[in-house]
RNA sequence: GCCCCCGUAGCUCAACUGGAUAGAGCAUCGGAUUUCUAAUCCGAGGGUUGGGGGUUCGAGUCCCUCCGGGGGCGCCA
């Protein structure tokens, strides 16, 4: 794959620094804050100023001469007090425009930062007690939509759902099933009494399901259509792992007896005494999690009855998630689950993974449901919630995954189900979809006329908003890379809400398609379909559509 | 009591992980189209980045402390 230009000219800086320094630096290419100081700038020359002992604006020009002349083809150098500044040149922005075009179109974008490295990211893995709510719609939109950004970086990645369909919920679900089919009085303590459950129990009834089955048979029914409604939300997953498939896999006894040979074992009895006294069931197994992080506490892996833990459990499929050979596995849970992070990375890290392999916990921060300006409750057991296809229904998969896209997933999110409705009209996303509606109508236009960007003569490219333009055009595989390695799939939707607000900008004030000027008017509609491919392929990235008409 | 997240313009949020004069949208006010989509554009006002201290060439960003909001602290899953 070719390289960005932001990493061609970081490698020749990088090379350059060694050559007359003699060090080795991690170059920073960022845009400057004012445009006026360039397109690309880089604070190395304060960076090397401690090491050097030399003031930072000495450095600068310095260095800056002997890279101008390394770089005279791309970009002119200048100094402003210590930073290095970069302008790129407008051959080399004029040739972007072109290959955007002409030999990139879809695969722009792309770049090679992830080296093809496998990623799991694991997400929603809702329980198979019932519908998907609002809160599983966001997690899934950045999950999904990581993947997405993930494989255009280079990475590997691949999207797994993990369901819990084992367990003590799945026994209430089953019985909570019996109740609805009249085969007991009263629901269960901890039962689901949403009215979903009436059709799936008339479904097991018809299908002659034993009750002892029910809850086994039900989670298997929610989970089809929980999938279901993912896809509908553009969201699809490359594997599917059942709590009960680890559990019976064996996976379990393995792990917990490489933990036993590692000496991270204890009975809790044998704990020392300050330890020892927080366990109940003194006859319980317990993994030493204190060895391995000093602010953990001991963790249970087996009861004394001999039933693992759920800890145990989801560190067995952790294992495993490594054991298929993922070098880096995120999980994107809820905010619920931050203070299981450290245990699991221990537990991970106890078994010798985290030497070689990553894991990152995403925490996508909740969803607090508004309604009449209050905060309402979401309670699966009770069916009280606000569910991904009524959200779907309300105002689209567009708006709603632009709109869980715009703020950072660890920012709590207040969503006013009336916001939902009106979101319809109101959502950012139509100003950017606007944006590809117009230039695909536009280049209609221009053919009617018998205008097209094969007439373009490029010099003819250089006002000051084509350059900027140009220069957001440059900065897309930047953005897309940085998003993947930060893990930050927002940063896309503010992007292209930037890009289509200097395009709306260059529309309005100057005038594309002239018959009179072909070569003019081709170059416009060039740089104009360069936008629209850049526009659809981040939109792509976020699952969002590219409409050619609203 | 301990831990995590958040606190930035009236509101909702950015700020490329320590960079230059903290930026957008909404809302408010004022303007723009006989020509390519007005779901658009241009302009104006609006800030002690919750308070205080520290680290350094440089802090919204890191450290300490206090204040406020949310969440967590099962041998549940």
């Amino acid at each position: 794959m070719q390289k960005t230009l932001k990493e061609r000219i970081k490698q020749i800086i990088e090379r350059k620094v060694k050559e007359i320094y003699g060090q080795d630096v991690d170059v920073q290419l960022t845009p400057p804050r004012s445009e006026e100081y360039g397109d690309y700038a880089t604070n190395l020359a304060f960076l090397l100023s401690k090491k050097l002992r030399k003031p930072p604006s000495e450095i600068a020009s310095e260095f800056a001469s002997a890279l101008s002349e390394e770089l005279r083809p791309i970009a002119e150098i200048n100094v402003v007090s210590g930073f290095i500044n970069l302008q790129i040149r407008m051959p080399i922005l004029r040739e972007l425009v072109y290959e955007i075009v002409h030999s990139h179109q879809s695969d722009y974008g792309e770049s090679d930062v992830g080296g093809g490295r496998r990623v799991l990211v694991e997400f929603v893995s809702a329980n198979p007690t019932g519908p998907l709510n609002v809160v599983s719609a966001r997690a899934a939109t950045v999950g999904d939509s990581l993947v997405r950004i993930m494989r255009k970086s280079g990475y590997n990645a691949d999207a797994e759902y993990y369901v819990n369909d084992a367990g003590g919920q799945i026994r209430a679900l089953g019985e909570s099933v019996a109740w609805r089919l009249g085969e007991r009085d009263e629901p269960p303590q901890d039962g689901y009494l949403g009215e979903y459950l009436i059709e799936i129990a008339k479904k097991l009834r018809d299908q002659g399901v034993s009750r002892e089955d029910y809850g086994k048979a039900a989670a298997e029914l929610i989970l089809k259509s929980q999938l279901q409604s993912l896809e509908r939300f553009g969201v699809k997953f490359d594997s599917v792992v059942r709590e009960s498939e680890i559990r019976a896999s064996g996976l379990v006894d393995e792990v917990f007896n490489r933990l036993k040979e590692l000496g991270l074992v204890s009975k809790a009895s044998d704990l020392p005494p300050q330890l020892a006294s927080e366990y109940r069931d003194r006859n319980s197994l317990v993994l030493r999690t204190d060895l391995i992080d000093k602010n953990e506490k001991p963790r249970v892996l087996i009861r004394s009855n001999g039933e693992p833990t759920y800890f145990m459990v989801d560190l067995a499929y952790h294992y495993n998630k490594f054991q298929r050979g993922y070098e880096w596995v995120i999980d994107l849970w809820g905010p619920d689950h931050h203070g299981y992070i450290p245990r699991m990375r221990a537990g991970l890290k106890g078994l010798g993974l985290l030497e070689n392999g990553r894991f990152d916990v995403m925490i996508v921060q909740q969803v607090n449901l508004i309604r009449d300006g209050k905060r309402v409750v979401m309670s699966k057991r009770k069916g009280e919630f606000f569910t991904m296809d009524q959200l779907i229904d309300a105002v689209g998969v567009d708006a709603a995954r632009f709109f869980f896209l715009l703020r950072s997933a660890n920012a709590h999110l207040d969503f006013d189900i009336d916001l939902a409705r009106k979101l319809s009209s109101d959502n950012p996303v139509y100003y950017v979809q606007y944006v590809h509606a117009r230039i695909s109508s536009l280049m209609e236009h221009a053919s009617e006329k018998g205008v097209s960007f094969d007439d373009a003569e490029l010099e003819q490219l250089g006002l000051k908003e084509e350059r900027t333009l140009m220069k957001k055009l440059l900065y897309f595989p930047d953005v897309v890379s940085n998003s993947a390695r930060r893990m930050e799939p927002h940063l896309i939707p503010h992007y292209l809400l930037d890009l289509a607000g200097e395009f709306h900008n260059y529309y309005q004030k100057h005038r594309i398609v002239d018959t009179e000027n072909k070569a003019l008017s081709g170059a416009r509609l060039l740089l104009a379909e360069a936008v629209r491919t850049v526009v659809h392929n981040g939109l792509e990235l976020i699952g969002v559509s590219a409409p050619s008409r609203m």
